[in-house]
DNA sequence: AATTAGTTTAACCATTTGGTTAACAAAGAT
DNA sequence: ATCTTTGTTAACCAAATGGTTAAACTAATT
């Protein structure tokens, strides 16, 4: 065999590439770039990975195995709508500030190839929101909470915990605060936002 | 002078500049594409505009005047609350449906360079939060509203109206609806919204 | 020691891309 | 009528970019 693979080429490239595309997106990226913050030749890029849009796949599947099983809870778990809701704001809130990057990377490659989802729905069943508009309809049935529609809260869940990292330049430019007041406002977020769910759902 | 200008070639270029630059971005836009969508020599873009970069940020601020005027209603205008939340929520989902490459455009650009919006802030005074913010405290201590922070209200109104249209394909795959079902749910949201708001702020 | 097969590199290549140049055309100024 | 300014084009250019090649290297196997 070839020499010890003690340090594995194929895994630094793949992380190298992860920064890269995830800051700069599939059309700002170089592959020049990858190589210098892998530490290698160019050629190896296409040794272990064909082309640039290979590898650019491999860094998308593997973000969006990451982001999929955290919406995946919201879907497909069996507690309460408020007990999702709760969990779901704080478990993701934390997820993001640990992957800050991730999620503007996926909305923007989706729109920018809106057939590429189509790729991710093969390897992923279980993003449908069938279960999730069920479990609505049954506890407003139930006068747990108020006439609500699931399709519409599962949209206003997504939107309250995710579109303030996309848009976070926006918001510190509005709100005046710099990268520390921003995090501080986003920790406030893992309850607040829940709050502000419940609020506006639950019957009493 | 010069030939008669009956087709003002200035202005074709910025539009066609807009549509490329707004579904590409400024990493996956060509300035040849650009070109041909205007019906005229690569040559033109360059006499009229110097540069791609300068190109784009004609494009870029021509987009964020746009915008700006909406947001600003929710910051400095005198109804109440409650109004402003219905009439901004109604309003700005109409006025996306007309533009609807437009949030995903200046947020993505944004993020791949965040000081641009200090040269948007220089020309746009009005990007700031403090009025919301005060409003938002009167109205809490007349016991209108229901304990609230400014900042995270207002970020909770820009994200249930923004997000659905910047995670659209998302959305689509969720939902399984096509573009004729995302539409409908996005009027639907005209009222929803702003009742999923109210419902969860006000006091009663 | 020689063979073998995977790994790595430097040099190279074709194409794309933003930008430039020089010649030309039309209309107003002199 | 001629000069000048503005608008327009085709051809061109240098740099950047994704990708290739062929040779060199490394370590386990025979």
């Amino acid at each position: 065999m070839a020499k010890v693979k003690d340090s594995n080429t194929e895994e630094q490239i793949l992380d190298a590439a992860k920064n890269v595309f995830q800051t700069k997106g599939m059309d700002g990226a170089r592959m020049q770039e990858i190589a210098d913050v892998a530490g290698i030749n160019k050629a190896m890029l296409h040794y272990y990975y064909k082309s640039k849009q290979l590898l650019f796949e491999a860094v998308f599947k593997n973000a969006f195995s990451l982001l999929a099983p955290q919406l995946n809870k919201v879907l497909n778990d069996d507690s309460s709508i408020e007990d999702k809701v709760k969990n779901f704001t704080s478990n993701y809130i934390s997820f993001i500030i640990k992957h800050p990057y991730l999620p503007n990377f996926i909305i923007q490659e989706l729109n920018r190839n809106p057939d590429f989802i189509k790729t991710i729905q093969e390897n992923n069943t279980f993003l449908n929101i069938e279960k999730f508009k069920q479990q609505v309809a049954l506890e407003v049935s139930q006068g747990i909470l108020k006439p609500t529609k699931g399709d519409q809260l599962f949209i206003n869940i997504l939107a309250l915990n995710i579109f303030p990292f996309v848009a976070k330049p926006l918001i510190k430019a509005f709100t005046k605060e710099d990268d520390k007041g921003f995090k501080a406002l986003m920790e406030q977020r893992k309850t607040e936002v829940s709050e502000f769910i419940i609020n506006s759902i639950k019957q009493h």
